[in-house]
DNA sequence: AAATTGGATATTGCATACAAAATACTTTAT
DNA sequence: ATAAAGTATTTTGTATGCAATATCCAATTT
């Protein structure tokens, strides 16, 4: 959700003075715990302590667990009704269906941002796909995996869809907390680079069906990586 | 998200004693505020004030403001800064925007339900279906729409995918709490039933792709239908 | 020795209290 | 009379306190 605050504005000074929104403690800690999720810091499983999150943090009680419902509703924790909250472990069948859900709504973002890219938007993704090529040259793979997640965050931007926009961060945050660092096959990599150059001529030509296409399977073919590598490990995280 | 509480399970006495799963207080007064907002007894637009809210439901202020930050994380309402919690009122943009939303998840519903529904649900949708046919005889709206949604719900449900589920059921609360009671024409009316014929055999064919496309179609007409409302109303809800 | 029970400790859920900010109101000056 | 400013009131944000529940550990029983 992020800032959820509305554009309230109904009776502004002269030349609309954008309001002063000061952060509010609860969002501020919902971000930080998010980020410790994401990376790693707070690994699946672990128990969140309220006393002690409180001291880690020097809050109280009341805006922590603000936060911690917040995150719940997000699925990034599960809290037990008395016995407190613990960062979400996904098992395999969780994990399935957060990629199949991401399958769709990459799918969706193709078919809109398709339709309403602009040319300096296919330029950026074109410099980044650059980028890209040289990271797998280098064998880069850290490298490669952020401008790969910046192209298909900015294909989703393109959609220009606010509710499909919220959604595909949540969603992908979970997939982010996973942290699974598949260092996957040669093969499957020069694979997944041909399919983002399939990609960028869909979006020049602007065709919507072909793009969705092509992200829908990218994706899966993702999630067949990470359910392979998950069978071969025997790891539930 | 409902009952977010995991299934913890670690050391269950011998025939696995279900849990006796209380409900907290906050997870209540969610419930209960999603229904008043969807209910239309809560209006777009509504101010929450905090102290009154909680007199009428009888609870104090904690576990009220719990509730309330997990409505505004699914979008239900709006929460500004030292000013109080609104229900959400969406302008003609963010109406159009859901609903694109909900045609993704639409089509993705109906891609993995045509893989893996099973013939006692498809059954159960005919007779929906079938009951359907009678509100149309009759001129029933509201029964219409009720056997509608619940065959929607159906289809969703066959998906077997709870992240996909959480999403849907969260997103179609926005719609719902829109309550625009398009009394819309016969003819898309009757439309809407052939389309609903065509998504049963794409059911038991098990085409996905088929399924997915009308789904698809359905709700962006269901769209188009209530933007001209929307429009000719003047109503910017 | 293993298991069960009972109590001590810790942790969560809810209520209240206090502080800061925003709104409403009144007073005063032009 | 109108507008501005200052004060009072309301409302929100955060902290703390108390009660209910769960966890842990030791003692007692089989």
């Amino acid at each position: 959700m992020q800032n959820t605050y509305s554009t309230h504005d109904k009776l502004d000074p002269p030349q609309d003075f954008p309001r002063l929104e000061r952060q509010r403690l609860h969002d501020t800690v919902v971000e930080h715990l998010q980020n410790l999720i994401i990376d790693g810091t707070l690994a699946p499983g672990t128990k969140l302590n309220e006393r002690e999150a409180c001291e880690k943090l020097g809050i109280s009680r009341t805006p922590l667990r603000e936060a911690m419902k917040v995150l719940a509703s997000e699925g990034l924790i599960e809290i037990i009704p008395n016995r407190g909250a613990f960062v979400s472990k996904m098992n395999a069948t969780e994990i399935r269906e957060t990629f199949e859900m991401m399958s769709g709504l990459e799918a969706l973002s193709g078919e809109l941002a398709a339709e309403r890219i602009s040319p300096a938007e296919i330029a950026e993704i074109k410099v980044l796909h650059a980028a890209m090529l040289e990271c797998r040259a280098q064998q880069d793979l850290s490298g490669y995996y952020s401008r790969n997640q910046t192209i298909h965050n900015k294909i989703n931007e393109a959609a220009r869809n606010s509710v499909l926009r919220q959604t595909y961060l949540s969603v992908n945050r979970r997939l982010l907390a996973l942290r699974f660092k598949s260092n996957f096959q040669e093969a499957k990599w020069d694979r997944a680079i041909e399919e983002h150059e399939e990609m960028i001529l869909a979006l020049e030509a602007h065709d919507g069906q072909r793009l969705s296409t092509i992200l829908r399977a990218h994706l899966l073919a993702k999630r067949d990586v990470v359910m392979a590598e998950l069978k071969r490990n025997g790891d539930a995280t």
